[in-house]
DNA sequence: AAGCGCAACAACCGCCGCTTC
DNA sequence: AGAAGCGGCGGTTGTTGCGCT
């Protein structure tokens, strides 16, 4: 099954590394459109790629929001702890590691921290606690082998954390092993959240294309709209169901019922943390 | 300085699931 | 109901950079 617009312009499009040239055509076009149909962008952006070509590039490189630093200690045991419950869910695991990709993390994963497995074996409870099986045994496997017993989920939280979560209405386990495996949260379109950052100071996104896609939050400031949807989420507790779509300034906005954060989940979260969570195109309320 | 090997990262490929018609 | 379009995901491969000899 192809994409027609690519279709198309098969015999044109380009493969291979992105040149700065292009990626500043697709973040241009972006920032000023938003995405919309991906197998149009690349048309409409003027580059010769395809539009599955875009929009890997965009997530993986050029959106807002992005750490390029060195994982940290926590992310790294995060990436564990979360591997040994879902097994290689890369997306699933980078939802929890803000300005993080699921590529980065399964790169960070296969490159790294496999061979730190002997650590890991050797300290086991280092990382994970409360496990009684290796962290590991499921490598290689998409499906863990691990499913995990009831209030053992062990990262950088505590149990008195999770029990702080009890305004909650599913345990840590229900989130784990529901088919949704998190939290629903509100779900903000690009466009959306672009206009919010307006307010931003936007040189920390490397608009002048100097390579370093870095956001700076202490340098900016939510915009009303963010603020709003902030205090929105912040008093939902119970408030399920809520289904608010409108428009606004010409775009769409879109709110998926709201159910608070886990506290465990929200404890992962540096203080740095912009309340956004990026997941690809979407922005995620923490 | 050049060659080689390895590690890290970037990007592609193919499959799957959801949505639309 | 089924086919087609599209986005998303995970595995894999290609490319680049760096350290060592």
């Amino acid at each position: 099954m192809g994409c027609k617009m690519c279709e198309k312009t098969k015999a044109k499009c380009r493969k291979g590394l992105w040149s700065p040239n292009e990626d500043q055509k697709l973040k241009d076009y972006i920032l000023k459109h938003g995405h919309g149909c991906w197998s149009s962008v690349p048309l409409k952006a003027g580059l010769q790629r395809n539009g599955k070509s875009c929009r890997l590039r965009w997530i993986n490189y050029l959106r807002p929001g992005l750490k390029r630093s060195a994982f940290t200690a926590e992310e790294e045991a995060t990436i564990v702890n979360f591997h040994t419950m879902w097994g290689n869910k890369w997306s699933r695991i980078a939802m929890y590691l803000p300005g993080r990709t699921d590529n980065e993390v399964k790169n960070y994963w296969n490159t790294y921290l496999k061979k730190k497995l002997p650590e890991f074996d050797e300290y086991p409870s280092k990382y994970q606690p409360s496990s009684t099986s290796s962290p590991h045994s499921d490598i290689g496997n998409s499906k863990p082998k691990q499913q995990p017993e009831e209030n053992n989920i062990q990262i950088s939280f505590s149990e008195s954390s999770i029990s702080q979560e009890s305004s909650y209405s599913a345990s840590p386990q229900s989130i784990i092993n529901n088919s949704n495996d998190r939290p629903p949260l509100p779900k903000v379109l690009f466009a959306d959240w672009l206009s919010m950052f307006s307010y931003s100071d936007q040189s920390s996104w490397d608009l002048d294309g100097s390579g370093t896609t870095t956001y700076r939050p202490e340098l900016s400031f939510p915009s009303p709209e963010l603020r709003q949807l902030e205090m929105v989420s912040a008093n939902t507790t119970g408030v399920h169901g809520m289904e608010d779509s409108s428009i606004y300034g010409g775009y769409q906005l879109q709110f998926e019922p709201v159910e608070p954060i886990p506290y465990y989940l929200s404890s992962l979260i540096s203080e740095a943390d912009t309340g956004f969570e990026l997941n690809h195109d979407l922005f995620f309320y923490r």
